[in-house]
DNA sequence: ACGTAACCTTACTCGCCAGTAAGGCTGGGG
DNA sequence: CCCCAGCCTTACTGGCGAGTAAGGTTACGT
């Protein structure tokens, strides 16, 4: 778009560029259906170039997969800093999180709905980052209960609210997609409203009683 | 298996097994690298078989994925029957999904983890499957909504309920990987434990507040 | 000025797999 | 008993797309 159309750029740049036209183009067709050529045209390439800095088509994917991982992973561990209350570390890191994928729809497309893929190099790089992610959580969650004055509980139970929370944001992204106007922040209240509470009863081992008898 | 080498099997029955090997297969590989000649191998046929009676790879997909949804949905409504309180409702809701999770890990995978595929067919029926859970989890929250004494929510509210609710349950069914020895039930309690005092909140409009100043 | 490394292309090969043509079996109804 | 409807097979075609061979072109350092 630039004045001079610029041949000839520079590896480092290339790739990047190469890598943001995977991701586009990954998110819309999927792994599979994707060709090499189509995200090479879009990067304004041939596809040899690709095949040269990128390796293969699994070492595109690859090499999306982990920047935008690393940027995702930045942005949610910038946020959600020890400085804050536990309260207030879960409440940016979940803003964090819906922001980040409000503003790139596509990288979150490729990171999370791609499984199933043939190559046990992909799955297990998709594995990994959303290991990374819960881990993060599990640790916020943890902490809210290192504060808290209840008894110590077993790890389980920080997994369990974890997985609960990274799901729930996970599903609400479809959400999103249905209220255009809805802003990150209403989202972010509304989940902490939802699930503070609850939290708190699970950390600290209270039950959740059928109210009457079961059938 | 049976003693009678059973050749020449009538048509519906092997429908059935096609489908049946076209979920094992796709849950394995993803729809694009099964190929039908496995998905025919599986189910102990030649491929020219399964074009005969499911009409192309697509038409297998869909077919395999309706079926599974229409279990699904079967299932949970059985399930979640209004003579219950919304409560109990819910919670049998919910002891029929990760049941049926447990018991079909391939058609869950089929049914959940697998979306950016090429056919609009097959993501419109995908979405549609989802939806219909949706659709089914958010009436339970209207119903609940309905019974309180609160003043009428937007509808809004319950289907930000319901997506939390069902995003929570399908991130669960990985911790269920991890932990193979839990038990449906305990993890149906531990999730109504989490989520029912905070889904009170949000459908009576109670406010989380930040417990101090924001940044 | 000029050589060479880095950048880039056209034009292939080759294997895989969806889909099909052409016809062989077999068993139940007349 | 015999025939035909419905079950099933072997053996193809055709195209798509990952990966590559072979070489052309620019710009930067000296």
């Amino acid at each position: 778009m630039s004045d001079i159309r610029r041949r000839r750029v520079p590896r480092p740049v290339r790739e990047q560029q190469i890598i943001d036209a995977a991701i586009r183009v990954f998110a819309r067709r999927g792994y599979h259906a994707a060709s090499v050529d189509e995200i090479a045209e879009h990067a304004g390439i041939s596809k040899p170039m690709v095949y040269l800095y990128l390796d293969s088509k699994e070492g595109l994917f690859l090499a999306a997969l982990r920047r935008e991982a690393e940027r995702l992973l930045a942005v949610f561990r910038a946020a959600a800093v020890p400085a804050h209350s536990p309260e207030l570390r879960l409440r940016a890191g979940l803003l964090a999180f819906f922001t980040f994928v409000t503003e790139h729809r596509d990288s979150w497309v490729v990171l999370h709905r791609q499984s199933s893929e043939p190559s046990p190099a992909i799955t297990a790089e998709l594995a990994r980052s959303r290991r990374a992610l819960l881990a993060e959580v599990t640790g916020l969650v943890r902490a809210d209960i290192a504060a808290s004055d209840g008894p110590a509980r077993p790890d389980d139970d920080a997994e369990f609210v974890a997985y609960t929370l990274v799901g729930a944001a996970d599903s609400l992204t479809d959400w999103m997609a249905l209220h255009p106007g809805e802003p990150p922040e209403r989202i972010t209240l509304r989940l902490m409203n939802m699930v503070w509470v609850g939290m708190r009863n699970v950390l600290d081992g209270e039950v959740w009683t059928t109210p009457s008898q079961l059938p």
